[in-house]
DNA sequence: ATCACACATGGGAGCGCTCCCACCCTACCC
DNA sequence: GGGTAGGGTGGGAGCGCTCCCATGTGTGAT
């Protein structure tokens, strides 16, 4: 019924079988044309192209995803309540990174939420039910199970911050122990001495990264690490505050703090200040992100930039690169690509 | 090949046809069992249930697009290159909204970019093909023909913001003109006098709007509009710089500005500290959006908060309702919903 | 001229589902 | 007891495509 509604309503959109006749060839022949398929001849080809042009066809996606068994689109699976994620500015670059990715293409991007347990199991039947060709995993914890699962269903999938040194998924990341190297040396070239770090949630592999980068700086510049110098935060702004307040407590005398993430920065700023340090002068501040807050703090937050739009576009390619791979798993995993992407220091007032 | 293979590795996802013939019973009544239809008996309903769960049945989403003619998803058409849009804090929040509303339903959500020509091209013949029950359309300008093509292919489509005063497409958009007339209000309460606006581009209709009600307040307050008070921005930060500057130079007396943005806010921060004016000593900001710009700005912005994640959830609601709708399209645009979600100001150091 | 082979092409089969019609069976009524 | 609803059910037809096999059709080698 619905199907002839849509035929009765001013011939509805065009079938292949009607190019064809148009054209006056094969169904196969115009499918071959559609998909791009080598053995049809030139003068073929032109004929139906015209005949396609002329009906404005445009293909079914449902009835070549039942037939050919793929669907032509991606999912990006968003961890939702993890508002690390949703928060500045990572949400909007990767996504940015991913659509400029897929521009050229014809591939859909779905995008899927990871959030409660209920959104879980029906994500996990989504991906069973094959209804995407492959996955990007944005922001994944260390403990998660969703990459497993995505490995034990074969479908290809590429995951953005690796979750341990030897990731068995595809993965980009950003240099998070380079970024942090770089902080940490661009202080000590200040002078500074007594460098505190406030890092994020340790088992978010970047975070830990970035503390390792921190200790490896001071290390390499012959200074010991103080671990009272350390405290951890969360990735939040009162976990930034709380890290900020304890540092002064063990070393009021620390002239330096590198947080792991911009926002932290937002809140051990506000800690400082109302300790009556100033910034810079008395206490140098760096971040990480360079969000949209660290142009906009008082003073402009030096911060370590990463590629974010970047690793979207990264991702996608090494994605469709999976995909279009037709080799059977077992082979496949062996060329799994780990791309780590540069990070740069962005120099503002705060240090 | 494709499926043969999907099939002979370990049985393959399940049919229908499989779910019926475990459970006894016909194709058509596992459909129904399926599809929440009434017109099963109890007993069989369970008997059905049960095989579905022991074989772990999902639905082959392209099957049953293809023979129902519909698809289950809806797309968020994304203005791409306008950065409006994938700046803070809109995009993030919307799609978060999105996401809420579409959890309790087995609807997935698809991002189209309709950046540049060849993308909005393809995205018509996207639309056009009715790959999606329906659209969301973000951050659209006044002559943008999307709108239209879309009311032409009766595909149900709800737009965020709406373009004229009488929007023929259903809408959701935030009180501008409200949001706009508490934040002068506000000022005119704190004993500003001179008070400027920066506008967004004009040709958002919301920009107007915010306009509209800052005039409106001012009159309403016996105070006449001093067009020289108005500065046109265009969205940006260095919008609002340029912005700024005009309005130094037109009324040095002026003791408050509303900024139709907190980005245009954050770069006429910047020229009234150049220019020495001391925030809000000397001069008054107020911006608009109550992004995280604003709080971590210094001294940190009074803004008008929008309930972005809201406008999100409810366009997504209203988007649904239109494609449940089985009236015909004639009869449907006559209850179009303009739905205007109240703004809400929020105070802080900088007024 | 004959065979072989490659290339171009047509169309059958089938993907897994929904829709709908026909059928059956069980009340229930007259 | 026969007739009549009507709910419950099975299964044919078909959605528009891809895949692949069978069938031309032309070229060069023998």
């Amino acid at each position: 019924m619905g199907s002839g509604q849509a035929r009765g309503r001013g011939g509805g959109r065009p079938t292949l079988e009607e190019v064809a006749a148009r054209a006056g060839v094969g169904r196969g022949t115009v499918s071959r044309v559609i998909n791009g398929s080598p053995r049809v001849s030139e003068h073929t080809r032109a004929a139906v192209e015209e005949a396609v042009a002329e009906l404005g066809y445009v293909p079914n996606t449902a009835a070549r995803a039942l037939a050919a068994n793929r669907t032509d689109s991606i999912a990006v699976v968003v961890p939702e309540p993890e508002s690390r994620f949703f928060a500045e500015p990572y949400f909007s670059d990767i996504i940015h990174g991913v659509g400029t990715a897929l521009a050229d293409t014809d591939m859909q991007l779905v995008l899927t939420f990871a959030g409660g347990d209920r959104e879980r199991r029906s994500l996990a039947q989504y991906l069973s039910a094959h209804r995407v060709d492959g996955v990007l995993l944005v922001s994944v914890h260390a403990d998660d199970p969703l990459p497993d699962l995505l490995q034990q269903l074969a479908i290809p999938a590429v995951i953005s911050g690796r979750r341990s040194a030897d990731e068995p998924l595809a993965s980009v990341d950003s240099d998070n122990f380079a970024g942090a190297r770089a902080a940490v040396d661009h202080l000590l070239g200040r002078g500074r001495r007594a460098i505190a770090t406030i890092t994020g949630r340790l088992d978010v592999y970047g975070a830990q990264r970035r503390l390792d980068g921190y200790r490896e700086a001071l290390a390499e510049a012959g200074h010991s690490v103080d671990e009272a110098l350390i405290a951890r935060g969360d990735f939040t702004e009162d976990g930034g505050r709380r890290a900020m307040t304890e540092l002064l407590a063990r070393r009021p005398d620390l002239d330096a703090v590198f947080a792991g993430s911009d926002v932290m920065a937002a809140g051990a700023r506000q800690v400082l200040r109302e300790a009556g340090r100033r910034i810079p002068a008395d206490v140098a501040l760096v971040g990480f992100d360079d969000s949209a807050i660290a142009r906009h703090m008082d003073p402009p937050l030096t911060s370590v930039r990463q590629p974010i739009a970047e690793m979207g576009r990264t991702m996608t390619d090494v994605l469709l690169a999976e995909i279009a791979d037709t080799r059977p798993a077992t082979a496949r995993h062996l060329t799994r690509q780990q791309i780590v992407l540069p990070t740069e220091l962005v120099c503002r007032e705060s240090s």
